[in-house]
DNA sequence: TATATTTGACCGGTC
DNA sequence: AGACCGGTCAAATAT
């Protein structure tokens, strides 16, 4: 039968870290006000840079599961699919620093679509329906829209607005954490902890939030880049559960296994049975079958088996739906409701008497009303988050991992010779790749703490067409030794003015002062050249 | 027999 | 160039 992973996902929007600290419970939720003798085990909401830019393109089209709607920012409202050159144009719109850079490769490339403004295309890739199938390709396609939108983030967040590294869902000492999602019975929302969960996790999937939910006890999280609740609200679970955690109301097909590097336990990997769905998870469980770590990817294109709210016993009809409203970003409700509280990591850390503070980064516009961490725009943006979704919810034990970050491709062709373009460079790899009988190079930055990479490939259908694929963003200038021979390189580069402060990494999480360099969102500028002479 | 899971091989990317 | 790694495929196996 189908595999029904149960595992208790997050939502979307509102992370909310369960912590588990006695194996035997399924899910703890730890109350975050005892942060810190609890400790450990802080709730931290995580929401990586990606969601907001997520948020920015919809998902495909018309779809949309249900649920999200009343959540989501955006853009994607706007309905319209602005050719290559768009996506190339907003990469760098809004962004002085690269607008130039748009505008020239818009003058470079005869496309209407550079006159648009930016706005990404519906994740045709994901969406598409087509999609699902391939999984890198997946990967890339829908993590597209978000490096874009991180650029544009990163451009038009108020440089003073002060967005804690990381939110904490806290739950106010009058209410058990294990009440809301322990309780064998029904939560206060209604539903069992298990299916609040797993709407959660079902629907942080489909509003195409990249969240990364993990159990926090180290600084580290303070890099996590800040959620904002303009966005979805994350929840971040915190959370050991059992064999069979809560059920996400999906069926899944386990479709591999392995034992990553770096953890002790199995990661198994899962797809969505439902025809043409591209959403996929993986999971890992200790050996005496706790799952320890569940990163959901993709966005469902469908909605979740009918039977989920049957086999649940959970009805949407009286309470209103826990999950729904962290999703739509109704934390008011919720914590009108609950007594759940949203506060900064920061707001906690320094006072655990303020309860509501929420503190998040919108990757989308700016963040809203910080302090109700409910944004306006929430009701307006159902479709936000669309794009991709990764959702991980980390047992506390469990060290921290990179996330693995949607990648960003704008392609488009132009006449502009790329290959140099005026960085320097230095070859790293080269292999050759099924399909193509050409290598493929690999390429990053030669600057000291400059990270971009290029990969420079041959077209395998014409050996004079490259294809140039950038990968994040150079925070220092071009090298002055080459600026006088490239004109076209450099000048496309000059406009495009690299960002000046970048510490490490990915420039776009950096700019975005997330400052967290395990979850980068990369975004790639890809340049395809049609003719080499 | 059909469907799901297991697991070694393969692939692309990186070191 | 080769090894390593994460992710995926797909044949074999289990249910």
């Amino acid at each position: 039968m189908g595999e029904r992973e149960e595992e208790p996902p997050p939502p979307s929007t509102t992370s909310f870290s369960t912590s588990s600290s006695s194996s035997s419970l399924p899910l703890k939720l730890t109350a975050s006000s005892s942060s810190s003798s609890s400790s450990s085990l802080r709730p931290t909401i995580t929401l990586p840079p990606r969601t907001s830019i997520e948020t920015l393109f919809n998902g495909g089209g018309g779809g949309g599961g249900g649920n999200s709607s009343g959540s989501g920012l955006g853009l994607s409202g706007l309905g319209f699919s602005p050719g290559p050159m768009t996506l190339v144009s907003s990469f760098f719109n809004d962004n002085d620093d690269c607008k130039s850079f748009s505008q020239l490769l818009a003058g470079a490339m005869t496309s209407p679509a550079a006159q648009r403004p930016s706005l990404p295309p519906p994740m045709a890739a994901e969406d598409a329906g087509g999609g699902g199938g391939g999984g890198k390709d997946d990967d890339k396609s829908f993590s597209g829209g978000c490096g874009e939108e991180e650029f544009r983030f990163q451009q038009n967040r108020p440089t003073g607005l002060a967005i804690s590294p990381s939110s904490i869902f806290t739950v106010p000492p009058g209410l058990s954490p294990a009440g809301f999602l322990d309780s064998p019975g029904q939560g206060p929302f209604g539903m069992t902890h298990q299916q609040a969960l797993a709407q959660v996790t079902a629907q942080a999937a489909q509003a195409h939030t990249h969240v990364h939910i993990q159990a926090d006890y180290s600084s580290s999280l303070s890099a996590a880049p800040a959620t904002s609740l303009t966005q979805l609200p994350a929840f971040t679970t915190n959370t050991t559960t059992h064999q069979q955690p809560a059920d996400d109301g999906y069926n899944w097909r386990k479709y591999g296994q392995k034992q990553v590097k770096g953890s002790e336990f199995p990661r198994s990997y899962y797809k969505c049975t439902f025809s043409g769905c591209p959403v996929k998870k993986k999971v890992e469980r200790s050996l005496d079958g706790q799952v320890t770590e569940i990163i959901y990817k993709g966005q469902h294109n469908h909605q979740p088996p009918q039977k989920r709210a049957k086999d649940t016993g959970n009805s949407n009809q009286g309470n209103p739906d826990f999950a729904s409203q962290v999703q739509s970003g109704n934390l008011n409700k919720l914590k009108e409701g609950t007594g759940l509280y949203l506060m900064s990591r920061k707001d906690q850390e320094s006072s655990q008497a303020t309860p509501e503070h929420l503190s998040g980064t919108s990757d989308s516009e700016e963040v809203g009303d910080a302090e109700t961490g409910v944004d306006e725009k929430d009701e307006d943006e159902p479709e936000a988050k669309r794009q991709s979704t990764e959702v991980r919810v980390s047992e506390p034990a469990s060290s921290h991992r990179t996330v693995t970050e949607p990648r960003i491709i704008v392609q488009t062709t132009s006449e502009v010779d790329l290959l140099d373009d005026g960085y320097r460079w230095r070859k790293y790899g080269q292999k050759v790749v099924k399909g193509n009988p050409y290598p493929r190079s690999y390429y990053k930055c030669t600057t000291v703490g400059c990270n971009v990479r290029k990969h420079v490939e041959r077209a395998s259908s014409d050996p004079k067409a490259v294809i140039t694929t950038y990968e994040g963003k150079h925070n220092h200038d071009i090298p002055a030794a080459k600026t006088s021979s490239h004109n076209t390189a450099n000048s496309i580069a000059s406009q495009s003015k690299p960002d000046k402060v970048l510490p490490e990494k990915h420039s776009l999480i950096n700019n975005m002062g997330l400052g967290n360099n395990e979850q980068q969102p990369i975004a790639r500028l890809r340049l395809k050249e049609e003719q080499i002479t």
